[in-house]
DNA sequence: GTTGAGCGTT
């Protein structure tokens, strides 16, 4: 079992967080403790995972507490084979709480005294930077295909996952778009969080589920959804239209609810 | 049981 990120954030006064990326999704915190210890000094190994379904995401977080012994397992353990499939180890860009970091290394307000611990990776910026691009040029090739294989898909499932729970999300935008088997991941995310929230954002006693809908639709296409992506508003049979049931299903969840 | 760009929790 992993006792990592389960007391939250040990101390992130001078750690610095590796990011590693790439990884399987089968693969523990105490998978990579023990190969990223061998390195150095192994603060923390937090792998962020899903809220629903509770598994990886696919990347994991560790902690060093030693810039020297972080770019030594970065350059070690960067592009290793782990259960299979080759991961990408980098100093983290962005902190957890919006701290402030550098390089990797997380510095506080209270953090003056770096000037010693500076050099670390002042040394060499270049060195490693013209190391680390031929290498990973190479393989770049591999991700390239992966990455520009469909940028669409990638940046839908990535807004999805980004915005987390949308707090600009309108009702009428939601109801507008028909997204599909997200829609009930959203509903499902909106209530776990809504635990402060009413449950019901929608208190309409007397909504009209048919007419309503048509009127408005129409209206709605009439006024400039013509711009949008919907170019066919009923283009398929309604009744082998697996979708139509599921639009179906959200307000009656939702009443239930 | 599946997927594959990216940046994190008590």
């Amino acid at each position: 079992m992993s006792h990592f990120g389960k007391s939250g954030p040990p101390d992130i006064r001078d750690t610095y967080s590796l990011l590693v990326l790439n990884i399987t999704f089968r693969t523990s915190a105490d998978d990579l403790f023990p190969l990223f210890d061998k390195y150095g000094k192994v603060v923390d190994v937090f792998i962020p995972r899903d809220r629903r379904t509770g598994d990886s995401r696919g990347f994991a977080f560790v902690r060093y507490k030693y810039a020297e012994e972080a770019q030594k397992a970065v350059d070690r353990l960067d592009g290793r084979i782990v259960d299979g499939r080759e991961i990408m180890v980098q100093f983290a860009k962005y902190g957890p709480n919006a701290e402030k970091i550098q390089k990797g290394r997380i510095v506080e307000s209270s953090s003056k005294t770096t000037s010693r611990r500076s050099r670390s990776r002042s040394p060499r910026p270049r060195h490693r930077d013209e190391y680390r691009d031929r290498d990973y040029r190479r393989r770049s090739r591999s991700r390239s295909r992966s990455r520009g294989r469909n940028d669409r898909s990638r940046g839908r499932e990535r807004d999805h996952r980004r915005r987390s729970v949308s707090r600009s999300a309108s009702p009428d935008y939601r109801k507008d778009r028909k997204k599909g088997r997200y829609d009930e991941e959203r509903r499902s995310r909106s209530r776990s969080y809504g635990s402060a929230s009413p449950p019901r954002r929608s208190p309409n006693p007397s909504r009209s589920p048919s007419p309503r809908r048509t009127s408005q639709r129409a209206e709605s296409a009439d006024k400039g959804n013509n711009n949008e992506r919907s170019p066919a508003p009923k283009s398929v049979s309604p009744r082998a239209q697996p979708a139509d049931s599921r639009s179906l299903s959200p307000r009656r969840s939702d009443a239930d609810e």
